[in-house]
DNA sequence: GATTCTTCTTGAACATTGTTCATTTTCAGG
DNA sequence: CCTGAAAATGAACAATGTTCAAGAAGAATC
């Protein structure tokens, strides 16, 4: 018997679709930004009407956020890779892997943390989840490292560092201001943990 | 002999509407979000047409940048407020008092640092310079409190310093992520200070 | 004070873009 | 095939940024 919903031809012509949408939304915001994205430029793209897109996500808000919703899951993979044997190599890894990641699709980081919702709708609570559970991964390294530590200190010091990782990484690929040139900001990084670390009593050991 | 230009009643006029405006649009960022900010409803509160909200800056980018310019000269002037007799301190002062202005202020920093410009238009150079200079006001107390480094260092370390302050208190003051609460983000940035600054064989010595 | 010239102001019209919905098309099941 | 439900359509609408010809206001000259 089998237990998975056979997906009717309808279905397919469906999925594929909303695939598509995304897809041309994606690489609109990941080429041009978020700013740049408008409805019919998508649904001429994807060979279907403004209606359909509307059909498919509600608003056009969806559509954003269901972009976004990708980008931080495709995110947590990435960090999820990150070797775990050696605890204070992987801190450094999950913050390189954040820069490498945020340097191949700024605009979709971008739309990620300042999209703002229209009147005062609340961004959607899986969305924020993900992210907070993306920056929580610094918790099981720092606990090796810590193994003294509170269990609620380690959970509050792995959003510390991970947000202080984010503002370097954020504002310092930020083409708006002066550039810091990306292998710099690499060691710029770096060395913030390397300080970071002794500050918490830990050997660097690199 | 006057060397400063003398003001005509026009130029009365049309600088108290200036700042009229200004005002309006404020307001508006500040409560409800630069996504709520409306020419109609700007002009309409200022008692002129959206023609003269246009004579007067170019066209809406150019209200926003301008509060945004404002923003910064304000938070530059509070940052240059605080103490400096003591450099460690000065050091936990500043960050504190961005947390402060941040936090009431904290529309008009999201439109700030996320505010992005139609087609790919560039920033304006003075508002970046502007920022960087804020962020470069941990330069004089780093370079007291650590005599034998050197400038360029410590101009880096400057910056990187403030954007991951930035980085805890703009994702902590995120009120779409789950608020944390204000004076607990105040003991995590002082805490991510201590840490810091141990980690630079600095004696904290609260 | 009248005249002229310059500048500013106005707001209707236009352009762009998000949103809706009555109509048409599609198609699975009978 | 027929039929009813679901989906797709795109014209129309709404909200909002932008322009500009016409008029008003003020300055300059006489």
């Amino acid at each position: 018997m089998n237990n998975v919903q056979e997906e009717s031809p309808r279905d397919q012509k469906k999925n594929r679709r909303r695939f598509q949408i995304l897809e041309i939304a994606r690489g609109i915001i990941a080429t041009k930004g978020l700013r740049s994205l408008k409805v019919r430029d998508v649904a001429v793209a994807a060979g279907c009407s403004v209606g359909s897109v509307y059909n498919e996500f509600g608003d056009f808000d969806g559509v954003i956020l269901t972009v976004n919703r990708e980008t931080v899951q495709a995110l947590t993979v990435r960090l999820r890779g990150v070797p775990a044997e050696d605890p204070i190599r992987q801190l450094y890894g999950l913050a390189e892997t954040y820069l490498e990641f945020f340097a191949e699709h700024a605009n979709l980081l971008r739309s990620l943390f300042e999209h703002r919702m229209e009147d005062d709708r609340p961004y959607p609570d899986d969305i924020l989840q993900m992210v907070m559970d993306a920056f929580a991964l610094m918790h099981a390294p720092l606990e090796r490292v810590l193994p003294a530590a509170d269990d609620v200190k380690v959970a509050l010091l792995s959003r510390t560092l991970f947000s202080a990782v984010h503002g370097i990484i954020s504002l310092g690929l930020e083409e708006r201001m002066v550039a810091v040139p990306p292998q710099m900001l690499r060691q710029q990084v770096e060395q913030f943990i390397d300080v970071h670390l002794a500050g918490l009593g830990i050997q660097p050991a690199r």
